[in-house]
DNA sequence: GCCAACGTTGGC
DNA sequence: GCCAACGTTGGC
């Protein structure tokens, strides 16, 4: 991996678009987000950066990985020219997804803002944060 | 179903 | 510009 290669979390709930629905759509542009800060997020993802794709309210859990394919670019579902959109395409989908009670009890995690903002849908993960998902994932990239 | 944490809106 | 009222998100 890159060594400027940033890291991201999306939310979303799988009764409205799940890693499942992603994975077969093969690419998607992530739109809908209607929130400064998310929206903020989302303009500073770089191509190449690596976005945990998380299910919120059911699942809770961190499902996969996709990768930034095109940077921030004006909501197509939206007439306001505030609202942004990147393409994301599946990477691939953790060998063991890791949920929020795992995140939560791992100490080296209780920072992460997955857990201190748990409304925000769009956010910043570190570097240290990625490494520890993947290994509690079991999963390498 | 409840509620905490926020964000937004609108009256003043 | 402040703040009360209201709406939404998402964990529990």
């Amino acid at each position: 991996m890159a060594n400027k290669t940033s890291f991201w979390l999306v939310k979303q709930e799988p009764s409205q678009y799940s890693w499942d629905n992603f994975v077969m759509d093969g690419e998607t542009y992530w739109d809908g987000v209607r929130n400064y800060q998310a929206r903020n997020n989302l303009q500073a993802m770089k191509k190449g950066d690596l976005v945990f794709f998380y299910h919120s309210v059911t699942g809770k859990d961190i499902k996969g990985i996709a990768k930034v394919t095109r940077e921030a670019y004006p909501d197509p579902t939206s007439d306001d020219p505030r609202w942004v959109v990147v393409d994301l395409k599946p990477l691939k989908a953790l060998t063991h997804p890791v949920t929020l009670e795992e995140v939560k009890i791992h100490k080296d995690l209780q920072e992460i803002a997955l857990v201190r903002q748990s409304r925000l849908s769009v956010m910043p993960v570190t570097k240290k944060e990625s490494r520890i998902i993947l290994q509690l994932s079991k999963t390498s990239i």
